[in-house]
Order: C-alpha cells, then sequence, then structure tokens
DNA sequence: TAAGGTGAGGCTGTATCCAT
DNA sequence: ATGGATACAGCCTCACCTTA
C-alpha cells in the first residue's frame, strides 16, 4: 500500500497506467481528470476509483485554483484472502465506469473521511497502526462496493472477478513483454486459451481490445523515453516495441496529438514527463 | 453457458520513398 | 540522420455460429 498527496500540473501530461488499484481524494483546488478519453471536471471532495494496469489516466490543475489530492494505491493482495467481492469497484469496462464519486454524494463524503483518517494513523503510527490501515482499507473498498453495487454487482460478482483474474496472467505478460513484437498469439499461450477466447476475454472483460492495452504500453513508455533522454525517435520506436518507424509516428500523433519530436520539445519546455500520483511525499507501508 | 471456430472488413506493420 | 507519407499484404476484431 502507498498513500500520498499530490498536486498535479497546471498543464496536460500524458496519462499512465500502474499495476495497482488506486482510490483518489480531491483534498482542495479544482482541475480535471482524464481517463482515457473521458474528461472529469474536479472539485474538492470528489473522489476517483482506478482500476489495475488497463485504464490510462492523468489529473490536471487549474490554474487559478490547483488542486491537491491524497492518493491511496494498493495491490489486490491488501484486501485479504476471500474478500474478493471487495475489488469488484476495481473490475469496470472503462467505457461503462463513471471513475468519479461527485463529493455531494453521501459515498464520497464516506471515503473523504476514511482518507483522512488513513493518513491521520499512518502518520501517528501508533502500536499495531498497520493493522487499523487494513481495517480502514477494508471500510473503503466496502463503501465502493456500496455506491456501484446495483450496477457492478448485479448479483454476479464472482464470474467478474473470476474473468478478471483470468486476464491477470495475460496482463502481466503484456507488462513484461510490451518492449518486444508480441502478437494476441503470444497473450493466448501465455493465458492458456485460444486466439478467439483471448480477444472474446479482453474486449468482454475489459471494454478495451487487446492491441489498445498494449499500444497503451508501448505509447507511455515512448512518451517517458522521448521526455527523459535524448535518443533519436527511431531507437524509442524500436525499444518500446513498434515494428517501425511509421507505425510509432502514426500512432503516437493519432493518441498524442502531436509528433515526437514536437511531444519532446514541449516535455522540455514543461521540465516534466508524469509523475507517479503517489510520488510526492509517498508513504510506503 | 463457456469455449472456441469462421469469415468479412478494418486496421496495422512493412517497405519504400521523399523532405528537411 | 531523422521526420513523415503512402500502398498493400497480413493480422486483428467483431459478429455469428457450433460444440460440449
Amino acid at each position: 500500500m502507498h498513500i500520498g498527496e499530490h498536486t498535479p500540473s497546471t498543464y496536460a501530461v500524458s496519462q499512465h497506467t500502474h499495476k495497482e488499484l488506486e482510490i483518489g481524494l480531491c483534498l482542495e483546488g479544482k482541475g480535471w481528470f482524464y481517463f482515457g478519453q473521458k474528461t472529469y471536471e474536479v472539485k474538492q471532495g470528489d473522489v476517483f476509483v482506478v482500476n489495475a494496469g488497463v485504464e490510462p489516466h492523468i489529473a490536471q490543475s487549474d490554474p487559478v485554483h490547483p488542486s491537491k489530492y491524497v492518493f491511496l494505491s494498493f495491490e489486490p493482495s491488501a484486501l485479504g484472502p476471500d474478500r474478493q467481492e471487495l475489488l469488484l469497484p476495481f473490475v469496470y469496462r472503462s467505457d461503462r465506469f463513471q471513475n468519479r464519486i461527485p463529493a455531494e454524494l453521501p459515498a464520497a463524503q464516506q471515503i473523504g473521511t476514511l482518507m483522512r483518517q488513513f493518513m491521520v494513523e499512518y502518520r501517528s503510527k501508533e502500536e499495531a497502526y498497520i493493522y487499523m490501515l487494513q481495517g480502514l482499507l477494508l471500510q473503503l473498498c466496502t463503501v465502493l462496493v456500496r455506491h456501484y453495487g446495483p450496477n457492478a454487482l448485479h448479483g454476479d460478482w464472482s464470474r467478474a472477478m473470476r474473468r478478471y483474474g483470468d486476464l491477470q496472467p495475460g496482463l502481466a505478460f503484456i507488462r513484461d513483454h510490451f518492449r518486444e513484437p508480441i502478437t494476441a498469439k503470444d497473450v493466448a499461450a501465455a493465458l492458456s486459451l485460444s486466439i478467439s477466447r483471448t480477444l472474446h476475454l479482453f474486449s468482454d472483460t475489459l471494454g478495451t481490445g487487446l492491441k489498445q492495452i498494449i499500444l497503451q504500453h508501448r505509447l507511455h513508455e515512448a512518451m517517458r523515453l522521448l521526455a527523459e533522454t535524448d535518443r533519436p525517435a527511431t531507437e524509442i520506436a524500436l525499444a518500446c516495441g513498434f515494428q517501425s518507424l511509421a507505425s510509432f509516428y502514426r500512432k503516437f500523433t493519432e493518441t498524442v496529438g502531436v509528433s515526437p519530436l514536437e511531444f519532446r520539445r514541449r516535455s522540455a519546455h514543461m521540465a516534466v514527463f508524469e509523475k507517479n500520483p503517489a510520488s510526492e511525499e509517498k508513504l510506503k507501508l
């Protein structure tokens, strides 16, 4: 588990994914939260739910009233065994999911209270505080389950969880091998399923095609290397798993909105790429 | 109901070329 | 050397179907 405060930049930087589940609470200010093609306006008290390794996202601050968040990220195993149903809010199809819980809803207020308790508990580090943190995490996830329940549970959580669990070896394979020219066949082999079944599983469970998920990993890595290194675009394209410069330029420009070179130029002016939302004042539990 | 096969159509990677 | 455009073969996705 990690918890930390973060103030997003006032300009749009690249979206990222990470392998932990994440809950974010806007402590103050205004801004925007981008999840792929979705954009949410953010105000104090809003809560955001992010799944693991699939949906790219990034927060941006209003220049006049910069936003400040506290982000809690955790591995599914942090909930303990036999509590898989509490992961349901994080097992969603991004095209159908509302990542924001508006501040005026009771669930957002409950989560706000719990997140603040979480911060206080960690900072105080009283005896056996780790158990208190685990308890607060269970409460947080329970509030989320109750909030999303009517839409997310629909009486068949075990099937949804099983499918999500079935996908994990495939997602892990993609994370480990996206720099190589992997295909649906390779991912299918990692899942011990047919190509057909693998493609169904990804699109049905996540609402995102296999190809798109691999592409997200490659583009994110390419943006990082463009911003943080002086390596030529050709080298970066190949290092990130693109089979050619042409496909790299095409997908980069389509997705990011500017050419790779332009992105490097702008990121140099910004002096920032993207930061792990929990990287500032990060507290490792 | 889950797993998986098939085929059409769209998309992607490759090869090649040109511009800077 | 690097950035970018384009045509085309092959792969991927999707819808629909069959099988167990």
